[in-house]
DNA sequence: AATAAGCTATACCTTTTAAGTATGGATTAA
DNA sequence: TTAATCCATACTTAAAAGGTATAGCTTATT
């Protein structure tokens, strides 16, 4: 009904040996166990495997076709043994990770990075989330790893923040706050702004919100967009400047600078790292220590 | 110490059911020995495959890595099977074919590729050798077939007779030879000849000797080469004449006309395919029916 | 709070399968 | 003719797989 590897090894030492008798001492077995365990395998096939000769036994076509097969089960099959051994060492796997926006701009790209080049056999699987997916991804174990601002306290995700970042602006080539090295809030007040706000809140945008109430100036929304790439690219089609995390300035685009606003404490911004409580995989855990680590240089 | 095809058959359905109740029932066997085998299999492994929850088990990391492995051991495991059975049918496999010369000009590839068509999965491997190497390779059981010139009466050896053919002679472009439509053996006398001749005797050019002797002329033989490639490659280079079999002239040279020797039976040369006795692959018998069936169209 | 239902794990027994021993039958070499 | 090899068969013993009963745990349900 089934192949037995075990048989499938006394053939292939068989058909090295061309002797069942030799092959059975190899084998620290005696001859007749062994004659019969290659009936019972000829039988299972439906096929003879050697011509039985006078000094010992020689393959037959099919034996030769066979001896191929099965020499190439057994390697499989003993890969697959070290492959296990090395997936429970998380060495060997798959990864899912999930970003938005600009957060692969700058420290998450080095970070995947990194752990590719410490875990090379391990495949790093990327999605393209905003944080309300990432959360239900991860709730439904579709990823391992979500990349998103603002902190999030949802019950069995845990979050570890990654990095602080300074808050800086995007404006165009024409607009008039161009010529100041450093802007301060207080200087956005009715500027014509682009935005960017996607999925669960709290999200960037509220924080920008915040700032200007607790300023007192009026917040001009000019342009809604979906993530930061976006919102550049508005502010270099000239639609308005638009506040955005450090990591973006890295995204180069002609007709666009950026300038720090001065007055806001340096931690404005943060990107953090949700992952699932209670995992166990060995693979998620390095992840997470790679990251603690990677903070501390 | 080695895997298990039954244990992996089990691990498999237990990963497709992700519940070994329920598992058990569709290999139906009951389920304590089902988890049995598992545990078997972990240990063998040195690997948890699964977590054990209250709805049932689900996959670890390294059970996710191993069930690829495990599924692709089983499914080679059951084309090998497959395989074996087309083998013993002579349906798949190798057969070693030598030639040499001119035989490939022409019966020859067309037998080649019509056993080809009809059995795709059987590789042939082309060797070239001369008559008395390919007696040596069948009787070394290096090769299955040999394709040569003139009868051959070795032990073990049988001989099948592919076809008959005519004398022709190859002359260049300048022989006064050339005009004639039509050569008569007796126009030789005397005429400067490229001939070949390789390995065992007899051989081609053992004919053409008792062909000269037989009407008392005079062989003159300018300059001997190997094979009748070569040789129709030294009358293009005003080397002399070269008496060759019909299917040679297929080979087309600059410089080179080939003519008919009159006077000398239509069926002066043979082609001979040469095999091995007491040979019982299902592949060698289909070629042979094939070439014997061959002969009648 | 108690109970029933569903799952995996363990203990123990039965059946099946693999391995060992002894020996037969056939062929080759001395 | 005998001894030496080989593979095959018959029979016995040891090991492994499967079955039954049930424990232990958790989650619904009453």
């Amino acid at each position: 009904m089934m192949l037995d590897l075990k048989q499938l090894f006394y053939f292939v030492t068989i058909a090295q040996e061309l002797n069942i008798t030799r092959a059975a001492k190899k084998l620290n077995i005696s001859q007749p166990p062994l004659t019969r365990q290659l009936q019972l395998l000829e039988k299972e096939l439906g096929v003879k495997l050697f011509t039985r000769t006078m000094k010992g036994v020689e393959l037959t076509d099919a034996g030769m076709v066979f001896l191929k097969d099965a020499s190439q089960i057994l390697d499989l099959s003993s890969d697959s043994k070290v492959r296990a051994t090395q997936s429970s060492n998380g060495i060997l796997g798959t990864i899912d990770v999930a970003v938005f926006g600009s957060v692969m701009f700058d420290i998450v790209s080095e970070l995947l990075a990194l752990f590719q080049t410490r875990y090379p056999q391990v495949k790093i699987i990327l999605h393209t989330m905003n944080k309300g997916e990432q959360i239900q991804a991860l709730l439904n174990h579709e990823i391992h790893f979500g990349f998103s601002r603002m902190p999030t306290n949802i019950a069995g995700i845990g979050s570890e923040l990654v990095k602080h970042e300074k808050l800086f602006i995007a404006v165009d080539k024409n607009s008039p706050l161009r010529k100041k090295k450093s802007i301060k809030i207080t200087d956005l007040d009715g500027y014509p702004l682009v935005v960017f706000a996607s999925g669960q809140r709290p999200n960037f945008i509220d924080s920008i919100i915040h700032l200007f109430q607790s300023h007192q100036i009026y917040l001009n929304i000019k342009q809604t967009v979906e993530d930061s790439v976006t919102g550049v690219s508005f502010v270099a089609a000239g639609f308005g400047a638009c506040l955005i995390p450090e990591s973006v300035t890295y995204l180069k685009l002609p007709n666009v600078v950026y300038r720090p606003i001065s007055g806001v404490p340096s931690n404005f911004i943060d990107l953090n790292c949700l992952y699932r409580l209670k995992e166990d995989s060995v693979i998620v855990s390095n992840f997470l220590n790679m990251l603690k680590n990677y903070k501390k240089i």
